[in-house]
DNA sequence: TTTCAAAACGAACGTTCGTGCTATATTGGG
DNA sequence: CCCAATATAGCACGAACGTTCGTTTTGAAA
């Protein structure tokens, strides 16, 4: 059995090249990794357990504890692949818009849709993160509060760019705002897990919207998409979200 | 040693007469459940260990479990508990409020100092538990989500008697509205959790009132505090929030 | 005071948890 | 082609998990 299937992972040309040449070890980690992001992402950091992890690679508890030394390890590694995916299906495209209202609405935008394509099994990994840690003392939730906080920081920072690109009035507060279009993000996440409730994500679409809009100065308005009611929205970039 | 503090709890007048109509076993499983609720709110309906949570009332693993039958069934009467809670703690302070706008004020004013005040040791009871179990099918998931969906219900009614009462615009959705004020306490709930932050809470409470504000009437805009911006807020019942 | 069901206990079950230790494969560089 | 390094497996551990069982304690009715 081994580690079969996990390292001879089709010898693709270049990207397999790539790999080849990262040491054997390295390989391995990543597809734990992976594997242990998207467990954790549904059953929670702590649910994720070294045997059921193992035995869902085919591989040894041992063989996958020694890459990791202990369990916490093994969970920060997994926070610090799982802020990686964000970073690449998340900021990295909502950056590609110009700095501004428009990068703060598709920061909001490809956020709800990393949620709807299900980059990860049980929707948001950090939302789930934050409320299982939010109460347990230790690295692991401070290490999740400080992606977390990032991550509002980089909202915070869009808005305040917007603002000083005069796309939104002076007397919006950025803070209250990526407050807002936070909550709103975790709100639909809530209603998808929970409800498989996919209109929410129009719902949080339609507020997100709405609150830059009330803040957009005239010029700033066209940065958003048209205002058209309907829930169809042909706006926004078609890449489908690379895995 | 035995249950000591638990049953004999100080036999003071009135109350305690109701109580000691109880049998010896239902007021042992009342506390028990009030224990369970605290610690399932900070640790996780399955972080709470029966071992933990006997050693922690000072009886005996097996006694307490003989209460419950299993492990499942002490996860949905904890919920049932949590759920009567915030039923005390939330809807039946805010229905003292005459329906309509003024009530579905107070519903969000309300939640949110119930977060504030720390009923549960680990904020809002259910938010946790919805992302705890969101990803895991079952009864306890299933009664989770349907409690929430009571709150949920609860608030879209209340905003739909406003707009009958003409307080608030007939064209408001109130099940956005509801969607919105539900996503902004749980967005203050996740910022009070893992950040400790108290701002959050102001930051909720003028997006809501904005949300509100936004689509009342002329009429309605009167059940509504007064519009100062400053952090104090006076209005509100002063109450404490009773044990 | 006696009686008896309800309640609480203590010990043990089989699992699974995280974590060591030791031995065996596997591999890339000389 | 061999060797040192690395990666993985195998096995065992103590603790804690949920659960079962037979016994003892308890408190209220008779």
């Amino acid at each position: 059995m081994t580690t079969a299937g996990i390292n001879r992972t089709g010898a693709r040309a270049g990207r397999a090249a790539a790999e080849a040449r990262k040491a054997r070890g390295e390989r391995t980690r990543q597809a734990i990794l992976e594997m242990a992001v998207n467990v954790a992402s549904a059953e929670g950091l702590e649910g994720l357990t070294i045997g059921r992890l193992a035995s869902e690679l085919s591989m040894s508890k041992s063989g996958l504890f020694a890459h990791f030394g202990s369990k916490e390890e093994l969970q920060l590694a997994t926070v610090e692949a799982a802020r990686e995916i964000f970073i690449r299906q998340v900021v990295r495209p909502a950056f590609e818009a110009e700095q501004g209202l428009a990068r703060t609405w598709k920061l909001c935008d490809v956020w709800l849709r990393y949620v709807k394509e299900e980059v990860f099994r049980g929707g948001c990994f950090f939302a789930a993160a934050a409320a299982e840690f939010d109460g347990r003392p230790g690295p692991v939730r401070d290490r999740v509060a400080e992606v977390m906080k990032e991550w509002l920081a980089t909202l915070r920072r869009s808005i305040a760019e917007a603002q000083g690109a005069g796309q939104l009035d002076g007397d919006a507060d950025p803070t209250q705002l990526a407050f807002e279009l936070n909550a709103l993000e975790m709100g639909a996440n809530w209603a998808f897990q929970l409800y498989g409730d996919r209109q929410a994500f129009g719902r949080a679409r339609t507020a997100m919207l709405e609150r830059l809009r009330r803040h957009s100065t005239r010029s700033g308005s066209a940065f958003l998409p048209q205002a058209g009611r309907g829930r169809r929205r042909a706006q926004s970039v078609r890449g489908e979200v690379q895995r």
